[in-house]
RNA sequence: CGCGGGGUGGAGCAGCCCGGUAGCUCGUCAGGCUCAUAACCUGAAGGUCCUAGGUUCAAAUCCUAGCCCCGCAACCA
């Protein structure tokens, strides 16, 4: 049997990601994690931090802390947070961590012993005021072309010209603002990529028909716009340390680029996750000549390109079996009230402060209903409030509350007898044999947006099927007939929770608390409808669960945009 | 001519690959029901499918040109 590698973008350790980072990767992973336990298949979620590269650095500089203590507290903080939204990782490990060194070095090793990588000189940029090399858009000065004066070393952004950094006039430190800099050759590894622009391509256009034209678009157009080699270290302190045998010791105190070693992360985490449950070399099997598993990747577009063409360089260059991915699905952005989500700028609702407000369930559902598949799509309060007060609360919420409320009244909160399924009944299971069985499709199909939508459909059903069974009005002239009508509506309470909990797992839990359901996690719904709808025995008593959803108020939505840096802030 | 995505009733989306009288959710209006979180159910109104050409018996769907919005543009992650 086939088993299931999944892995999510790793989140950059700089602080507590935002609900656009969390709606591209972590949570589309974690529900399709979650869908794909629950059908019993033999499942793996990694996830990690991504730890080096120069903004953790300064991020680490401006919070006044050691790097090493910076990012072991913000890795402890973002996996708090993940747990608190539901996110079911097997392992959330660190691309800090021995196993991701280790693996790192060896891969190198591999490449510079297949002759993939060579040693180049080239020209950076060392600032002796912050007395460290500047990425090229650490140095900012006057664009030689319009004049523009805030010009970055790589872009001017007024005239949108590609720039040198050597090319801009009064250069200086964007970090300091010092402009005792120089230029100072320093080697560096690059990795000959263009060697393999044929074989992606044939890799890539074997996928054309599973994976989405977003990424295969992306994909192609780096390759169709000429591969360049490509630098695989830095002039930095913090990262995974270039070992000695490779490059002739002309990189003697340089590490990897960030983006070289945080996709090598996925396995190591998987390493971490093994070391941690004492299964010793099981994580090679999920990845080394791992011919029963299939790999999907979760991310927003910023990065596949390097997902797409940057880690399968590294996987195809080794010549070793290493599992490259199968299905990738990728995101457009989510936008904040009409504009973007910022992390520098504090601008939009981050996880943390998205739970301070209201539970996991309430996000999760929203996001999954209005994942930028297809294009971006913008995040407002307004917006938000509507789709959980109508789904979460009128269509979902309200049904078990009237159905069990219902049942409390007129038949003790027991599970009444009497009475036996007939034409309406089997017309209702008619209807949600077909609705589940899609449902399920657009979940395999990682196509969550559809999958939410269907998933409402089903709910709503049982909106229907109630009005017309009206146990109410059956129940002062045919109690057996009123009976038949609650069973079913407490038997479709419970199928709808199985159905949600990929999506909202806290909520569906508190469902089945009230049938006494435990299994976690949960099986997916097989089996003929009568044998779905039909589970529970005359006797049973079904409490009454708390309301599940709050409705949000117009007076919190008008509070939260404002507090978040919404409109008119 | 840098690249990609998008432009469909008031809002958010599906349909476009494989042409055949425009579909879903919200909102609005009317009705029903009264078990329920003023909820649920039924029905109705509302659209030049960005623009202009073209192909075709027939185009939201294919082709051409243009306009507008968003993102990316590789050593920033």
């Amino acid at each position: 049997m086939t088993r299931i590698l999944i892995t999510s973008a790793l989140p950059y350790i700089n602080g507590v990601k935002h609900l656009g980072n969390l709606v591209g990767s972590m949570l589309p992973a974690d529900v399709f994690a979650r869908f794909n336990r629950m059908l019993g298949r033999e499942t793996l979620y990694i996830c990690a931090t991504d730890e080096h590269g120069t903004p953790a650095e300064l991020a680490a500089l401006e919070a006044g802390q050691d790097v090493r203590t910076y990012c072991a507290e913000q890795h402890a903080i973002q996996k708090d947070v993940g747990e608190r939204f539901g996110l079911s990782w097997d392992y959330f490990g660190r691309s800090s961590n021995r196993p991701n060194h280790e693996l790192t070095q060896a891969f190198a090793r591999t490449l510079w012993k297949n002759g993939h990588l060579e040693v180049r000189l080239t020209k950076q940029v060392y600032s002796n005021a912050d007395k460290r090399f500047l990425p090229d858009r650490y140095v900012i000065g006057t664009c030689p072309h319009c004049g523009y004066e805030r010009a970055r070393g790589d872009q001017c952004e007024n005239c949108t010209r590609v720039l040198d950094p050597a090319d801009l006039i009064h250069p200086r430190s964007a970090l300091s603002g010092s402009s005792d800099i120089e230029i100072r050759d320093s080697a560096h590894l690059f990795l000959k990529q263009s060697l393999f622009v044929d074989q992606l391509r044939t890799w890539i256009a074997g996928h054309k028909n599973d994976w989405s034209a977003l990424v295969t678009s992306i994909a192609n157009k780096w390759l169709d716009e000429g591969l360049h080699d490509r630098g695989i270290t830095r002039d930095l302190e913090w990262g995974v340390p270039v070992p000695d045998d490779i490059g002739d010791g002309k990189l003697k105190g340089k590490v990897f680029y960030v983006w070289f070693d945080a996709p090598i992360e996925y396995i190591g985490a998987t390493k971490e996750w093994a070391d941690a449950t004492g299964k010793g070399d099981v994580w090679k099997s999920w990845w080394y000549d791992a011919k029963d598993v299939t790999y999907y990747e979760f991310m927003g577009k910023d990065n596949i390109p390097f997902h797409t063409v940057g880690f399968p360089v590294t996987i195809l260059g080794s010549g070793e079996p290493w599992k490259l991915v199968d299905r990738i699905k990728g995101f457009n952005w989510i936008n904040y009230e009409g504009g973007k989500f910022s992390t520098s700028q504090k601008r939009g609702v981050f996880m943390d402060t998205a739970l301070e407000i209201l539970p996991a369930d309430y996000w999760r559902y929203y996001l999954m209903a209005n994942a930028p598949e297809s294009a971006d799509s913008n995040f407002t309060f307004e917006h938000f409030a509507g789709v959980v007060n109508k789904d979460l609360a009128d269509v979902l919420g309200n049904f078990v509350n009237r159905v069990t409320k219902f049942c409390a009244a007129r038949f003790d909160g027991k599970v009444p007898a009497g009475g036996a399924y007939g034409p309406e009944e089997a017309a209702l299971m008619a209807e949600l044999e077909t609705r589940i069985k899609t449902y399920r499709d657009f979940l395999e199909a990682m196509e969550f947006r559809k999958a939410v939508g269907e998933l409402r459909a089903i709910w709503v059903a049982g909106n229907e099927y109630l009005t017309r069974a009206a146990p109410w009005t059956a129940i002062k002239t045919d109690r057996d007939r009123a009976a038949v009508g609650v069973r079913m509506g407490l038997n479709l309470a419970h199928v709808f929770a199985h159905l949600a909990w990929p999506i909202i797992p806290v909520s569906a839990k508190k469902i089945h608390d009230s049938f006494g359901v435990v299994p976690d996690p949960l099986p997916w719904p097989e089996g003929t409808m009568l044998e779905l709808l039909d589970q529970f025995e005359p006797g049973q008593e079904i409490p009454v669960p708390d309301v599940l959803f709050a409705k949000i108020t117009d007076e919190q939505v008008a509070e939260w945009t404002k507090r978040f840096g919404g409109e008119g802030s």
